[in-house]
DNA sequence: TATATTACATCGACAGCCGATATATGTCAA
DNA sequence: TTGACATATATCGGCTGTCGATGTAATATA
């Protein structure tokens, strides 16, 4: 029951995966949607989200491809099926994590 | 609701100042008991802690004192005031972040 | 006596994240 | 029509958190 880092650094990757397991989309969208989903909670930076998409793809989990959109091209990224292997274990790691720092502080454990 | 900054790096600095909310402790104290009561999720690193105990000393957070154990000196800690204060804040992120991160992935949403 | 364990400590390196900066296009109001 | 703002992608330098490696010293154990 260890996990593998800490995983809430690295925690912004799982969220993109997350996104882009619905449906496809291009990076300011994802920087929206994550935005209005969470209330505001999470604020991802054009910063953090480009180099990490561009790593994600070259780690295999995504795949980027142009589509014009209104005369204009956008990068879209789809997930690939080993991002969606990669979502599951972070999700795992998380749930994990977030249960232990919860039995810490005498939070809410929503685990069994 | 906007939390500071990503409340999870950073997180171990809670973890210790919730232990200490409870007693004092020394070093080698903390990780034995952040990896017990975490199932071995928590593997906090010497060379982490350490560096970590004294910038909490710095800021205010926490206060260091000897104490003789077998006729060995051990560094204990004690939490202030503003490490209790310091500590419910990250708290609080906490609980925003993780509640996000449960609405974003889909999991059990444990705050209103 | 040699090895392991406890305990504290520092250093260099790496990774994640962000602010600043750059570039290009489209929109909207003065 | 010009300047300001928003959209969209991108990179770079720097900061912080974390860890592995290493060092030291005392005690316990075999």
């Amino acid at each position: 029951m260890t996990v593998s880092k800490n995983p809430v650094s690295g925690n912004t990757a799982m969220l993109i995966l997350k996104l882009l397991s619905e449906k496809d989309m291009y990076g300011y969208e994802m920087i929206d949607t994550l935005s209005k989903r969470s209330n505001n909670v999470f604020e991802l930076k054009v910063g953090t989200l480009y180099p990490l998409l561009h790593s994600l793809v070259k780690g295999g989990y995504l795949k980027g491809y142009d589509k014009e959109v209104n005369g204009k091209l956008r990068k879209y990224y789809q997930i690939t099926p080993n991002g969606r292997k990669y979502l599951d274990r972070m999700i795992e790691e998380w749930n994990t994590y977030a249960s232990a720092v919860g039995m810490m502080i005498g939070g809410v454990n929503f685990e069994s």
